[in-house]
DNA sequence: TCTCGAAATATGTATATACACTTATATGGG
DNA sequence: CCCATATAAGTGTATATACATATTTCGAGA
């Protein structure tokens, strides 16, 4: 019974080997870090990282409806309209209702299109931070895991 | 003029780019479609994927110190904070003050660790979901783009 | 000892995320 | 035409995230 995996389930090793290749807490991680810098390089457009990619989603799609938008970007139907309502209060958006009157378009503003060109070259230098590894410092060091991740999360 | 980059700054084919390209938002769009699949996955333990790593964390590092949990996680302090909130309120960990009474330190409870025997099974199977691939449909596609996202953060 | 600055943590506010449920509209069958 | 059902979107609630600021406690001089 002493070998019996029950009893080391949870051991220091075990949570340790957890820790390290968990796919959902490594990306998370990862994600936190790079948002906050993403974040922070962007400021000076007033976007956040978010807010800068459902922008150029709507540039590219719109009119779109809410549901179509959210399926193009992976994210929750319902979350979308939270993120959507924070972008038309900054006058980024418009919202209108399709012919079918249940649909609502959402399209970028003009003011949205200048947001985007204004926070274009800082999106470039936080892309070229992490494309080079200088965010590595800034990032706590979760780059080197994501090659980790990859080899998890890869479907071939 | 007409060759002048600013001009083509924000066609569709740069939107494109920025979008398939953008480190930040690859890694949250992955970030958010695996959260789904293991926070579902977990539902019968009554964790969240946050809350599993959170625990595994404590039992491995605790007692300790919530400033030093933020760092081994790369989490903000004041987000471990509220985290922390949700996981005393279930009775999962314990948070003390230390002999230098700035410091609250936080460990695992017996409930905890239990949670986390029952969550560990079903954490098994959502990383093998996501090893073999076998939560793509549910991913909506977003793990193929992992290896892009993987050659932009790499930092060799 | 008495401050004052530093350190550890919490709180205010805002955004991001998502499940369960509700509301509004369209549409096909009677 | 009316209703049952399906479809599109919003709302209630809870968790997750993070910046700016406040609170509590410690410790090093004057």
């Amino acid at each position: 019974m002493a070998d019996d995996p029950k009893f080391t389930m949870l051991d220091d090793a075990r949570c340790k080997a957890i820790g390290r290749s968990c796919a959902c807490y490594n990306l998370r991680r990862a994600a936190r870090a790079t948002t906050r810098l993403y974040d922070e390089m962007l400021k000076p457009s007033g976007l956040r990282a978010t807010q800068f990619s459902v922008l150029v989603a709507a540039k590219l799609r719109g009119p779109v409806t809410v549901a179509k938008l959210a399926e193009l970007t992976v994210t929750e139907r319902t979350t979308l309209t939270r993120n959507l309502t924070v972008l038309k209060n900054k006058g980024l958006i418009r919202i209108e209702p399709g012919s079918d009157r249940r649909e609502h378009l959402v399209s970028i503003t003009e003011a949205g299109v200048e947001a985007l060109m204004a926070a274009e070259p800082l999106w470039e230098k936080a892309q070229a931070h992490i494309a080079n590894g200088l965010g590595e410092n800034r990032l706590g060091g979760v780059l080197k895991d994501l090659s980790e991740i990859i080899s998890l999360t890869r479907t071939t």
